[in-house]
DNA sequence: AAGCATTTTGCACCCGTGTGCAAGATATTT
DNA sequence: AAATATCTTGCACACGGGTGCAAAATGCTT
């Protein structure tokens, strides 16, 4: 009952506009399972029925359906990526080398917009409809209480937090050693012979971006015995760091004044300069220097020279498919060293 | 048979850790067809079953599989976004605004990053794979050729060019009308009393956008009988801009210089900013203005203060979903009218 | 050339849900 | 109360491919 029918365009399956594997398989003169090993790397399949498989899926226009590979085989190969801070321009080189580094290996990604607190869960629930191998946070509203609802409650393969260290236990964190990375940006705020630093902090909910902050706070009030001020913005917005850092220093007599911003990431820097230059008309860094995190693009630009803090984003989006084709699901955190990036903001 | 079993925990397929309709079904004490219709908007179902499964679902922590009903439906609800161009910050808004109303309407996107040219076809084949019920462009390396070769080879059930006008047939575009654009640029540009301006291009394989230029050109050229000089950069990324708007600029003589540069994006325009600032010595906008088209954040920052086009996304935005869930597949292209943002640049 | 090891192939059954239809239950009419 | 109209529910079958096992085909040994 072998069809030999190899002509472009057959198919038996008219409801929908794709040819199946059946399609191939009576195309080729072989079994739907033969055409399915040949799309299956190291299946048991000779060379020749893999080639003539290959030859009329490649006629005839097919491609494995994966919705129908996953649901039979409970692995999706996507993950689904669940951002908030849409405001911060770090999201968008985030995205960039997750998006490559995920494709490169094979993985899809979904990206889900994550408006804000009361919207983790609903956003929790997208992945969930997918049934998604894993679910990944970058982003600030989740605190710890909400991921141990989240994973209390349902049943997430693998959820993880990327560029951002958390002590959920249930989660899985992939994250530049931020103590490290607060010291070296401190002994280098200290080795330039600053005095009187300032330390401009990110929302208070996002408690492993805190540890910066008090990784700072604590090495300079031990180093020196002087405490290190500080102030929070309610979100990674330069617009909203600028209003801040002139509103707090516009009141300050010259004196009063910090020789240094440090800032805890470059979203807040990036405002901080602004509000310095254009606001209070100071100089950067001759009035007061500026040093930031992230390493975004823009300290590039002739107008900030930032000084900041670079993450080593490949190595850990590598990492993070390490994780994802990794069948353990604990003890999978891992912290990263980055390095610092000298400009001319401090 | 009715097992009033409701004891939360209760699962009857071991396999995976999901909880199925099955089990709902057994939960609630009825068939697992009314456990589908009771989360189906608009299904024949008795309120007080539908009350039932909802609770059952509750507390068992159901979630229909949408891969499954993705499968039997053949409509997933699942569209895939393909970028290439991540260093335009523009992208992360557009992001933005369209995950956000994509989910806020029950949509879910896949993000496929394309890396070139050549890595059209493989990131179309992502979209194929997962039988998304879209297929987005947005990014430049999508020329016609791509475009049509991809739609002839494979079946997609729509593809849309987002932001970008198209003149292929098979696709629908959704995007800001190029033409009254440039031409309310290009009278503002005029009504200014500026003399001598200067294009500056993006990449040239991207046939809508040479429009931009092209309509500039021709109006500077029938209202002035002078042709308006232009370059193109090789990609919309400001650093690239900068460095060839101060080497084309650099050697010119004063009176050759123009007055103002027109930017077919943002991304070219920041830089351009930069380079008359800082490699030029020359202040912007008394020696040279600069306009721009996209309304990138940056561009309220007092660095640059650019005046610009700010398309209208969230319309934009709407509009393709009502695309999505349209019936029609042709007659669907759609042009929206954005405003000029002036600010002190131009 | 027969006997055995190994590779290759086919198959039954399963993954979880949608669809149209027919049977059952309920509401409405006369 | 019987007869009809309407609503609600259950079910067979389908969607497209993965998995493990057994049958078939091939290769190798003596």
């Amino acid at each position: 009952m072998k069809s030999e029918n190899g002509v472009i365009g057959l198919k038996s399956s008219p409801s929908t506009g794709y040819v199946t594997a059946d399609d191939v398989a009576t195309a080729a003169g072989v079994s739907r399972w033969t055409v399915n090993r040949a799309f299956k790397k190291d299946a048991s399949i000779s060379a020749a029925a893999r080639a003539k498989v290959l030859l009329a899926a490649e006629t005839l226009g097919y491609v494995p359906d994966l919705r129908a590979a996953s649901l039979a085989s409970d692995h999706s190969n996507l993950v689904a990526i669940l951002i908030d801070d849409f405001a911060n321009p770090h999201k968008l080189v985030m995205l960039e080398r997750l998006t490559r580094v995920l494709r490169g290996r094979g993985w899809d990604m979904m990206l889900v917009n994550t408006l804000d607190r009361d919207d983790a869960e609903p956003a929790l629930m997208n992945a969930r409809r997918r049934r998604v191998d894993a679910t990944i946070l970058i982003g600030i509203q989740f605190d710890d209480e909400v991921l141990e609802a989240a994973h209390k409650a349902q049943h997430f393969k693998k959820l993880i937090i990327f560029a951002r260290s958390s002590e959920n236990k249930d989660t899985i964190s992939i994250s530049v050693d931020d103590r490290a990375a607060t010291l070296e940006i401190a002994e280098y705020v200290r080795d330039r012979g600053y005095k009187t630093p300032f330390y401009l902090a990110g929302p208070r909910t996002n408690s492993a971006h805190l540890s910066r902050k008090e990784t700072f706070l604590d090495f300079w009030a031990k180093e020196f015995g002087v405490t290190c001020d500080s102030v929070a913005v309610p979100a990674y917005d330069s617009i909203l760091a600028a209003d801040i850092i002139s509103e707090t220093l516009s009141n300050k007599p010259e004196n009063e004044r910090p020789d240094i911003i440090v800032c805890e990431n470059d979203a807040l820097a990036l405002g901080a300069i602004d509000a310095i230059r254009h606001r209070l008309g100071l100089r950067v860094p001759d009035d007061i220097a500026v040093i930031g995190f992230d390493d975004v693009p823009q300290c590039e630009s002739p107008n900030y020279r930032l000084t900041t803090y670079r993450q080593p984003l490949m190595d850990m989006a590598n990492y993070l498919v390490d994780v994802l084709e990794s069948s353990e699901n604990s003890q999978l955190d891992k912290t990263f060293m980055g390095r610092l990036v000298v400009r001319e903001s401090a």
